[in-house]
DNA sequence: ATGTATTATTTGTCTAGTTGTATAGGACAT
DNA sequence: ATGTCCTATACAACTAGACAAATAATACAT
């Protein structure tokens, strides 16, 4: 019976109303919204005015909706630092966050030339590919792609499956220290599966950072990528 | 706003990755890929999407699964070798497989202008048109259109459809040996129907080649237009 | 050593639910 | 007339979980 002045469209008010929500803790980030369907039935409307909603919110980067799950509360952003010494766990505590890792990937491989290049070897030569996702908070923070020399880390690969830090996997091989020589910053867009693992949509800003290791020697011990999720990540370079 | 994602599917993109992965030679022939499970985690999707993607795989012939084992790479995307002497069934030999053949067109038809010009003919002059598939281990690599002189060739029809390789059919009607003029190469994207034989998708890239053949007297005795599945094939020049 | 259960792993198949996209149309304000 | 808002329907793409079937690895009895 209202008389549907048109002042605010529907889809906005049931943005609001949801925003609200979220504001008031009513849905934890990283937890999953009601579906769509339900949504729409909650506000008595159809699922595309519904959907009209979710993306005014996703734009504002509030939610993010992954195909087939649902729709997520987005996770806050983080502070990373850069610099020499990159020490995953440490960086996240520091932050007053609880860092986890799950591996994605974890064989050896042939080297192909850019990593042959980097590392100091011949293509072809055998390298361990190590590739994770890094979480704080139960939130993804970055996915990275490492590649270690597996003929001057012997038994690395049993390392790395052994122990959850980098660090502690190098450790176990010999290598009492290492520290980042070069550390470049790209931006790029989310392919679909970086977007799947960051929890973000593919074409999203993305951080890249590629970098090369040194054990005290001076020799090369670790080739990796990283992609942070550009909008929820900010890389912090200077004090260490 | 991020332009969505579904361009191009996930699995596809998740294909094009471990074809890529096994024409690098990151997982060599007869060797068993990650269980769909780890590659689900390393791609950061659900199962199913990667079974998609390999059964994508598997109709190209890349790979191909045993319940209960796993899934093994079938065949390395072939090496063909172009330069003076094309042999199809030479080639696919030489790479350990077995090649075969099957005729889709074969007719005595009139030299159109392209034709006459490459054969050193008039325009309505007799050519026999040849169009085949070839094989190797039953799984299609090349889309081949192959015109011959009629009146220069004598017996040439009845030799084609005799036997199954060209250089025998030539040889029968007293072409003892034959060499490539020149070879050219381009790359097209595939038409709905040359994807349809060649079992790739539409839009997929297309190697094509483009040659003429002369025999000992350098008269010229072929030509022919060859198209090749990009992902599946790789081309070589030099060393024959 | 050899054969045999047992267990774990892996692919095949099925059902159900969710988001993404495309199309079509009605109501209404400017 | 034109554009915005909303409804309605259908299908594609992806997730999620469960179970069956085939295989491989392991332990164990003989």
């Amino acid at each position: 019976m209202a008389k549907s002045a048109t002042r605010t469209p529907v889809w906005k008010s049931i943005a609001i109303t949801l925003i609200d929500d979220i504001a008031q803790g009513r849905y934890d980030t990283g937890t999953k919204l009601p579906a769509e369907a339900q949504l729409a039935e909650r506000f008595g409307v159809n699922r595309h005015t519904v959907r009209r909603a979710l993306a005014d919110m996703a734009e504002q980067g509030l939610v993010h909706a992954r195909r087939g799950a649902g729709v997520f509360v987005a996770a806050k952003p983080t502070d990373y630092p850069v610099g020499k010494r990159i020490r995953f766990h440490q960086n996240i505590r520091r932050a007053g966050r609880v860092p986890s890792k799950k591996v994605l990937r974890l064989e050896v491989l042939a080297a192909d030339a850019r990593e042959a290049d980097a590392l100091d070897l011949e293509p072809g030569d055998p390298v361990v590919v190590y590739e994770g996702l890094s979480y704080a908070d139960d939130h993804p923070v970055a996915l990275a792609r490492t590649v270690f020399p597996a003929e001057r880390l012997p038994g690395i690969l049993d390392a790395l499956e052994a122990h959850e830090s980098i660090t502690a996997a190098l450790n176990a091989c010999g290598v009492e220290d290492y520290t980042r020589r070069e550390t470049r910053i790209t931006a790029k867009l989310a392919t679909a599966t970086q977007a799947l693992h960051l929890r973000t949509s593919e074409g999203a800003p993305i951080l890249r950072t590629t970098g090369i290791s040194d054990d005290a020697n001076g020799t090369p011990i670790e080739f990796g990528r990283t992609w942070f999720a550009g909008d929820r990540v900010t890389l912090t370079v200077g004090d260490d």
